[in-house]
DNA sequence: ATTTTTGGTTTATATTTTAAACTGCTTTAC
DNA sequence: GTAAAGCAGTTTAAAATATAAACCAAAAAT
């Protein structure tokens, strides 16, 4: 069995994995940087932080700056884990 | 811009990727074969296998063996070059 | 001869993704 | 000062996808 199956759907979702591989390879970033280095629209991002929050994958905090909302995220360790994972398997899956 | 948009989609995707991935390393492959490696089901295999098949990324050709239907599926020139473009860019995407 | 199996396809349902509309506050323009 | 426009998101509804369930035709088994 050539296994696919267990890459985590959480992760193999274009917009989810952008957004994971830019939060591991920073300390935290906020809501509108996200949304600028992926091109994703605010509703469509919305969902998708909201879903890896709620797996446990990325941690988010709501604040303020000034007077404006501000919203970061930052990757917890289970999310670490798991894109190791994920990028562990994709790449044993493709090795040439 | 950190573009895994440009993740082909039509290879993106669980069943897919491992089609392909199987298809590749192949000169052709039944149905049943396809089915048992991958571990999908005959409906989801049948769909999935059409849309490959529409993209031409497939070419499925329907004889029979004796008395039974066989179908049999093989990459096309357009269906490598796609797979290893996304394996290309995937690679670059998640390298270490 | 009818039941089961094989090799699928079609259709319906569940899930996911994506975008459109909305909210609440702020700043700018008149 | 108040109406219009912007910003930072969220919620909801619609479109697309994936998956499974139901089905079909022929063949094999009982």
């Amino acid at each position: 069995m050539s296994d696919f199956n267990n890459l985590d759907p959480l992760i193999h979702s274009q917009l989810r994995l952008s957004i994971m591989s830019l939060l591991i390879s920073v300390e935290s970033a906020e809501f509108v940087y996200i949304k600028e280095k992926t091109g994703a629209s605010a509703g469509n991002l919305s969902v998708q932080v909201d879903k890896l929050s709620t797996a446990g994958y990325i941690e988010v905090v709501k604040s303020f700056r000034g007077k404006k909302p501000l919203t970061t995220c930052k990757i917890t360790k289970n999310g670490v884990e798991a894109f190791e994972n994920y990028v562990n398997q994709i790449q044993q899956y493709l090795k040439p």
